[in-house]
DNA sequence: CATCTATATTGACGGATATCGATCCAGATG
DNA sequence: CATCTGGATCGATATCCGTCAATATAGATG
């Protein structure tokens, strides 16, 4: 009951896959898929790195672009930049001398569908 | 330039805090409180330990109810319980006997917002 | 008070992971 | 082809984390 008005069907999102976490149960193969995206989210470096990429300019950086604000080294921002495109949050592709990364926007939208409650508080 | 909408104000969002990872960089701050509540959800058993609780009847559910579905021992359970309630994502009250859980909708809801990207893509 | 049940805490162990220095690879450039 | 630069990979290390068995605690009940 209350004011529960049917959610506005975004047409930006591409596949909106799942049910969300809380209205139904999550199997083990689901939860382990979920788990694995989650993690690579659960570093401070890393999530630094996914928000720098996402507003650069252009919605695309080089890796120059994102050893700079860290204390880590550059071998070490790579490991994370390839934690993130091993679960599809972000992609890459070569230009000459730079490697550029963006972030696949399908893949946050799916995660911000899933942790959705979007439910009526009595 | 391109067709970039005005993001729809969604009033069944309660607490809509922070600007979006994709907006602008996120702070290191930020990145680790954020970092740390990812990291809770970093875990199958949790993930579904928070699904199952969120779609219990009733919207709670007692440690009973939730040992049986898991091959982990009970303090196993427990301690997930307690990392899930620890970065503020579930709360949990002791009635009688059993103690029950309860999922925090504004913590996902917040989550949700972070990870809404919300934009025209070109 | 003794005991039983539901849940939490403790301590230990093994596997995962963040980090580094060293090195390797790929393009660009002379 | 030699060299330089941006970036990835490798191997080692230290720390973190999920798990369990054992034990502790808190209500309920006899």
């Amino acid at each position: 009951m209350s004011i529960k008005k049917l959610p506005v069907i975004d047409l930006t999102t591409p596949v909106a896959c799942c049910s969300p976490l809380v209205r139904e149960p999550l199997d083990e193969a689901g939860a382990t898929e979920l788990a694995a995206t989650f993690k690579a989210l659960a570093d401070p470096v890393r999530l630094r790195l996914l928000s720098l990429i996402a507003s650069h300019a252009g919605g695309e950086a080089c890796v120059c672009d994102l050893t700079g604000p860290f204390d880590v080294s550059q071998p070490t921002i790579s490991h994370h930049l390839k934690v993130l495109k091993q679960v599809g949050l972000i992609d890459s592709e070569r230009r000459g001398t730079w490697v550029y990364y963006w972030v696949l926007p399908a893949a946050l939208e799916r995660l911000s569908a899933l942790l959705n409650t979007a439910e009526a508080r009595a």
